[in-house]
DNA sequence: TCCATAGTGGACCGATCGGTCCACTAACGA
DNA sequence: TCGTTAGTGGACCGATCGGTCCACTATGGA
């Protein structure tokens, strides 16, 4: 039996569903978007939609897996599988997040909205700060040869700030525009951590 | 003719929707937050929260007023009037922020949920971070000395700390959860802008 | 005491929500 | 060529949305 084959018109509108909804869950967040509005901007109705997705949940479950993986796919391109100092990867991160803003301004939504039952996109992206947390941490053991516990919390510190830097950038203020001051703090609390 | 005296009951009604509406919304979202949810919690009927507030974005952004107000009082109580260093500021809002979380979870929400029609709320609330940046960037020029860009950069990088960690809390990790290590990110800060 | 008014209770409105159903088309394998 | 199936179009569902309306109660001032 040969694999079937997937028909172009279908992947093709998993991506256009996909990509709409990605851009509306990153200016509304997932109560504010409704299915309809995601049919309307995909050109979709609304049956193609449950047919590639069970249900609104699963449909930003994908949405979440799906940005990342877009997201992730620029970033370790910038990257090029080197080992990053803070102050290097923080900057990677708050310029290729200003260029594919959509995946984490959907996740810092889904972090602070609670629902009566869990969201799994919620949950996905909560398991992906995670794995990031603990990646950079290691790669900070190696590049700045501090301790894994002083590690650890180089890495926290560098998630905040990019978190906090694009919030100030969706807040509209322009203060942390310029990824060199986060650069610049990064590098002296290495340098404070290590000479301790 | 003497002020009319506001009925007790009107008041208390006020402020009865006015905290059911602030939880809910730090939970759910302006998007996610519907009248009838605030109604339930409130034990009050739709009808008095629309006697009391013309619509719902008039209802929301007397929340984030209100909210920021309350938790301002008890900001102000500690930090007594006195002139902070950035690392006392950054130790005294995080602290604060954890035990009244709900001002800053829904300013959080809606500086990244849009709307068709711009939120009241989420005009008041840049407009409170703009003056923050202003009231904290003209402190750390007085307590610590350096110039005025550099103290605007300082404003900055607390506030994007302060936001940063407390993102990191309603995510459920702990790794920030003690304010000391903000406090030595911006310390090591400040000995590295003075020295420059 | 009696009237004016602040505020409550609840029925009700049209629009929209997430989701279902089913007829239908187009392309594929046999 | 023909049957099967992936995928589309659109009508439709009950529930809930933000908001309105109005009868009603309770209270304070005259």
């Amino acid at each position: 039996m040969v694999e079937r084959i997937t028909r172009a018109n279908g992947e093709a509108s998993r991506r256009r569903i996909l990509d709409a909804a990605a851009e509306i869950a990153g200016e509304r967040g997932y109560a504010g978007t409704s299915i309809s509005d995601v049919s309307s901007r995909s050109g979709l109705p609304k049956s193609s939609i449950y047919w590639h997705f069970s249900d609104k949940d699963a449909l930003f479950a994908a949405v979440i897996e799906d940005s990342y993986e877009r997201w992730l796919e620029e970033f370790n391109i910038r990257v090029s599988a080197r080992d990053l100092t803070p102050q290097e990867l923080v900057v990677l991160l708050h310029d290729s997040l200003a260029d594919f803003p959509a995946f984490l301004r959907f996740g810092h939504l889904v972090i602070l909205e609670w629902h009566d039952t869990e969201l799994s996109a919620r949950a996905k992206f909560l398991d992906i700060r995670r794995r990031s947390l603990q990646n950079m941490s290691a790669m900070f053991e190696r590049t700045t040869g501090v301790d894994a516990p002083a590690a650890a919390s180089l890495a926290a510190v560098a998630l905040a700030l990019v978190d906090g830097a694009f919030l100030a950038r969706a807040a509209g203020e322009n203060t942390l525009a310029d990824s060199s001051a986060l650069a610049a703090v990064l590098e002296a609390f290495v340098d404070r951590t290590r000479t301790i």
